[in-house]
DNA sequence: AGAACTTATGTACACTATGTATATATACGA
DNA sequence: TCGTATATATACATAGTGTACATAAGTTCT
C-alpha cells in the first residue's frame, strides 16, 4: 500500500482562501493519480485526499477526466524538448528511447495509458489530451521532420503527419495493447525500418 | 436514443435453463456495447436488458470487461481472414483498408477503441483481449510478413513484428489518439512509406 | 420415476460514488 | 467597509457494486 498524504486539519466551516485550495486539489489530484492510477481517482477521493468539499471541485472541473488532466500536468511539469542535431535519424531515435524510457520507467508514463485509455468515454478528456498533449507534441516532430526534408534527408513527397505515427504510434501500440515489450532495441528499430525500408532486394 | 430489445418477459422465482439464460446475457451485453458503448455498459444494465439476475453474471463473469469482451464476439464473430496474393505491398494495403474502413465505419469499430481504453484500467479484460483478439489478428500479419521475406520481398534482417506496429499500431495510434484522421490514402502511405524507406537521397 | 445436484432467482444489505440543493461563514475586491 | 464570490457543512436522490441467504426449478444420475 502506498502512504497517502497526511490529510490537512479540518477548518470550520466558512470559505478558505480559493489559491490555497485550488494548489491543494491539484496536488492531491497528482499525487492519487500517479500512486493509484486511474481506477482509484474519485472527486470523493481527490476531495478528501485535498481537505476539500467536494462542491467545490464539482464547480470547477466539468469531468473527472478534465481534473485528472490538470493533476498530470501539476505533478508531471510540461517537459517538451525535441533537439535538432542536424541529424535526423539520430534525433528520431534519441527521442523515441526517452520517450520509450518515460513510459516504461516512470511514474508518469504508466499514468498516461489510462489517461488516453479513460478518454476512450470522456469526450471532454479526449478533446483536453489532444489539444494539450499530444497536438504540441506531434507538432515538434512534424516541424523536426520538415527541417529534415528541407536538409534532404527526407523524400520530398513523404507525409511527415504519417511518419509520425509510424514512430510513436508504434510505441503506444505496444504500451496500449501489450503484445510485444517496449525496448531501446525496439525504437531503433522503428527508425532503421522507416528511413532505409523494409523492401527487399526484389 | 436507440431503442432497446423488449424485455423477455418474467418467469416465476425458480431456476431457468442455463443455456438460454447465458445465450440471452450475451445477446443483451453485445447489443448494449454496440448501442450504447462502453460508458453505458454496467453488470446492472446487462441484467435487466437480458431479463437475468445480477447475481448470475456476478457468478459467470469475473469482470465488466470480460463480460463485454464476450458480448463484443457474440455481436460481431471472429471475422479473421489474410489473403496471400504472393504480393505483400498489396495484400498489406488490403488488409490495412480493411481494418481503416471496420474500424471508421461500422459499430464493431467504433466499440474497440473504448474495449481498449477499457482495458488500461482492468488487467481482466486487458489479458484476454491480448489472448483472443490481438494476438491472433497479430499472428496472421506476422505469418504473410514471414512468407514475403522467404520470397525475397523483405529484408532478411527485419523483425516482423515491429513492423506490424509501424503498420497497425500507426492505425490504433489515429483512433484512439485522433489528431489526425484515419483514411485510405493514410492506409496506403503507411505501406509506402515502409517498404521504400522515407530517406532522401542523401 | 425418484433422488440428488446444480443453478437461476428474489430479496436484502452495506458500501461507494455521482450530482444537486440549501444555508452559512469567510475571503476578496472595489 | 460593504458587497460579492465562493468554500464549507449538510442533506438528499440516484445508480452501481459485490455479497449473503433462502427458495424454486431445471438437470442428471441411479
Amino acid at each position: 500500500m502506498t502512504q497517502q498524504s497526511p490529510a490537512p486539519e479540518r477548518r470550520g466551516r466558512g470559505r478558505r482562501p480559493a489559491a490555497e485550495v485550488r494548489r491543494e486539489i491539484l496536488r492531491a489530484a497528482g499525487e492519487l493519480l500517479l500512486t493509484e492510477g486511474m481506477a482509484a481517482f474519485t472527486i470523493e477521493r481527490v476531495a478528501a485526499l485535498a481537505g476539500a468539499s467536494r462542491v467545490t471541485l464539482y464547480k470547477w472541473w466539468p469531468s473527472k477526466g478534465a481534473l485528472a488532466l490538470d493533476g498530470y500536468f501539476a505533478a508531471v511539469g510540461p517537459t517538451l524538448a525535441f533537439p535538432d542535431t542536424g541529424d535526423i535519424a539520430a534525433d528520431l531515435t534519441a527521442q523515441l528511447r526517452a520517450f520509450v524510457h518515460l513510459m516504461r520507467d516512470t511514474q508518469a508514463g504508466r499514468v498516461m495509458p489510462e489517461l488516453v485509455g479513460h478518454a476512450q468515454t470522456d469526450p471532454e478528456l479526449s478533446a483536453l489530451l489532444r489539444e494539450r498533449y499530444s497536438a504540441p507534441r506531434r507538432a515538434l516532430a512534424v516541424e523536426a521532420l520538415e527541417r529534415a526534408k528541407r536538409r534532404g534527408q527526407l523524400r520530398e513527397d513523404v507525409d511527415p503527419e504519417v511518419v509520425v505515427d509510424q514512430l510513436w504510434g508504434a510505441c503506444y501500440h505496444r504500451l496500449l495493447i501489450p503484445d510485444q515489450p517496449l525496448t531501446d532495441e525496439f525504437a531503433e528499430a522503428l527508425v532503421r525500418n522507416l528511413l532505409a525500408g523494409i523492401g527487399g532486394a526484389r
